[in-house]
RNA sequence: GCCCUUGUAGUUCAAUGGAUAGAACAGAGCUCUUCUAAGGCUUUGAUGUAGGUUCGAUUCCUGCCAGGGGCACCA
């Protein structure tokens, strides 16, 4: 990468002005016109040789200048001191050829190579609605899971079912009194009446307390494996999923497994067997849980005082499980919101008391929550928004543009709102920024790439000539180009930090480049000797936007 | 009470300790006989507050103010 050739180049100028090297960082300067990239280095080291960083910058610049490689057209000192690098038109002019013979290779990278990553993500509740709530850990853990993967990564996508615990205790009791199973199998819309089931059992429970004891009853009875119990949760399990998998596809989210929280049910006691022998545990009022040394954080509870288990047990048991399959160096990634923030902590300092991490190996990358007015949403009160509502809405509006791509236009629109921002934030939902499809969303990107493809189509019929790299002569490369060749190392940040944003915002960058590359005259011109180079460009930017929307996991339609 | 987290234009978001804090939406003004106007161009407008560290702070530290989340039988 052209990272290396310049610090590589500032290494040689500081070793031969006897320095000794700093932290060399490179950026991008805001403004274009500064440059390429720029080193802060001079302002960094002035102090410890005792020269005003302008001063020093200029001598680090005349060394480099001595031996100045082909890819750097200009380097010169610049404001307080910092040393601002151009890059040849050559260099660009390589790059892009480079994206078009590399196609949609190009940005991927062997940083991952030999390293397996389990991504968790979505993880939906059986017999809840999949609100827009869940929007989040599925769109993000999946750009994530799709960046390691493009990144050299074995990735391993689970979708940790939410399938066990004493909520089918209290679904079970609210079916038995207000309903009956066979008349939900029946039903036409099985998980809104689960749903209107496990609310109604929250108001009734308020008035009458033995219903949770009720509750807790039938889910140790499931826990036990009684039939009727077991039956009644297997088909609710079933609808559930059929219901997810209509929502998956419309997201066009894959998964390569699907252990559900009942799973691991049996291996819990080998674990709590771990605890024992670490004796990590102690009883209190009746419960059983993990003390933390000098309370780093509050004592996490593993057993309730009726013996029955809770998820955090559950979730160890589901690493040690990880673990003992995908071997002991394999890293899980657990897209799961903020408000679990302490309890990934807890488990995770649990797993290294365990042996079962060294605590490199265990991220929780957290999201922020869908706000609402009234304030957070919550199933059990019933106001959540239905994701199929939204999705639907979008496709809605974008049927006003085009019909064809309404589905895809709709649904990128919602993806890319989510995934443009940095995720630990809340999201103030609305309507009209969600559904927005104009500015800084999804349908500008796509509406983008198929004015590229437009572009393509058009100078086929045409007939412009394939650009002939050997005589491209430029003299200033156009802004497009400045922006194409970081694809690779905006992916790899983005793979380094969990932050698919990177790559959305970098996107839209590319996207208005273009646009104004459009804007500024003809592409496909017969008449003029630089349309093939232009066409070729118009082509490098097709696939990298391309790359960079599959990595969203958002489509990328030809005509819109 | 303790812990975590967030405060940036009217609004929604960016910004690897760097240069004149970037966009988008909304507002004002241009721009389709031309490969897609869901576009492009121009323009108005912002770092909650008080300190500290630093050559340099939106970014790091401390106090305060304001939002959000969590803290034992839900997941």
């Amino acid at each position: 990468m052209i990272r290396n050739i310049l610090e590589k180049s500032i290494k040689q100028a500081l070793s031969t002005l006897d320095i000794k090297e700093g932290k060399i960082i490179l950026e991008h300067p805001e403004e274009i016109t500064n440059g390429d990239y720029s080193c802060n280095i001079a302002m960094i080291l002035a102090k410890q040789v005792a020269k005003n960083p302008r001063e020093l910058a200029e001598k680090i610049v005349a060394e480099i200048n001595k031996n100045l490689p082909k890819e750097i057209s200009k380097v010169e000192v610049a404001g307080p001191g910092f040393i601002n690098f151009y890059l040849s038109p050559e260099f660009f002019v390589d790059e892009n050829r480079k994206i078009l013979k590399e196609e949609k290779e190009f940005g991927r990278s062997k940083i991952g190579k030999g390293k397996k990553v389990i991504v968790e993500y979505s993880s939906p509740n059986i017999a809840k609605p999949f609100t827009i709530g869940h929007l989040r850990s599925t769109v993000i853990g999946d750009a994530i899971a799709n960046i390691l993967d493009f990144s050299g990564y074995e990735v391993i996508r689970d979708n940790h079912l939410g399938d066990w615990g004493t909520q089918f205790g209290k679904l079970i009791v609210a079916i038995k009194n207000w309903s009956s199973i066979e008349k939900i199998q029946k039903s036409a819309e099985p998980i809104k009446d689960l749903v209107a089931l496990y609310v109604k059992f929250h108001d009734e429970a308020e008035k009458d307390l033995a219903l949770d004891n009720e509750a807790r009853d039938w889910f140790t009875k499931l826990e036990n494996g009684d039939k009727e119990a077991k039956n009644i949760w297997n088909i609710c399990v079933k609808l559930s999923l059929k219901e997810f998998e209509k929502i998956y596809e419309r997201l066009g989210v894959k998964f390569d497994t699907a252990y559900g929280e009942s799973f691991f049910e049996k291996k819990m006691q080998e674990v709590l067997k771990d605890i024992n022998k670490l004796k990590l545990a102690k009883e209190s009022e009746g419960a059983y849980l993990i003390f933390f040394k000098d309370d780093k954080y509050p004592p996490m509870m593993v057993l309730k005082k009726d013996g029955s288990t809770i998820y955090a047990l559950r979730d160890l048991a589901t690493d040690k499980f990880r673990k003992e399959k995908y071997g002991k160096d394999v890293v899980i990634i657990n897209e799961v919101g903020m408000e679990q923030s302490l309890h990934f902590q807890q488990v995770i300092e649990a797993e290294k008391l365990l042996g079962y991490s060294n605590g490199h190996d265990r991220i929780h990358v957290k999201h922020g929550f869908y706000r609402f007015p009234e304030g957070k949403m919550s199933t059990r009160k019933g106001n959540g928004i239905w994701l199929e509502e939204v999705l639907d809405e979008a496709v809605e509006k974008a049927k006003v543009f085009d019909k064809d791509t309404a589905e895809a236009v709709g649904i990128g629109a919602i993806k890319f709102n989510d995934l443009k921002r940095e995720s630990s934030k809340d999201i103030i939902f609305s309507w009209d920024e969600a559904l927005n499809l104009k500015g800084d969303s999804g349908p500008y990107l796509q509406y983008s790439y198929a004015r590229a493809k437009s572009i393509l189509r058009k100078a086929k019929e045409e007939k412009i000539k394939k650009v002939d790299w050997k005589k491209i002569q430029e003299n200033e490369a156009t802004n497009l180009e400045k922006i194409l060749y970081r694809f690779p190392e905006v992916v790899e940040r983005a793979g380094a930090e969990y932050s698919p944003h990177y790559i959305a915002t970098y996107l839209i960058e590319l996207a208005s480049a273009f646009n104004n590359f459009y804007g500024q005259g003809k592409i496909v011109d017969k008449t003029d000797s630089n349309s093939p180079y232009k066409v070729a460009l118009t082509e490098a930017f097709s696939i990298v936007l391309k790359n960079g929307l599959n990595l969203l996991g958002i489509q990328a339609p030809e005509k819109m």
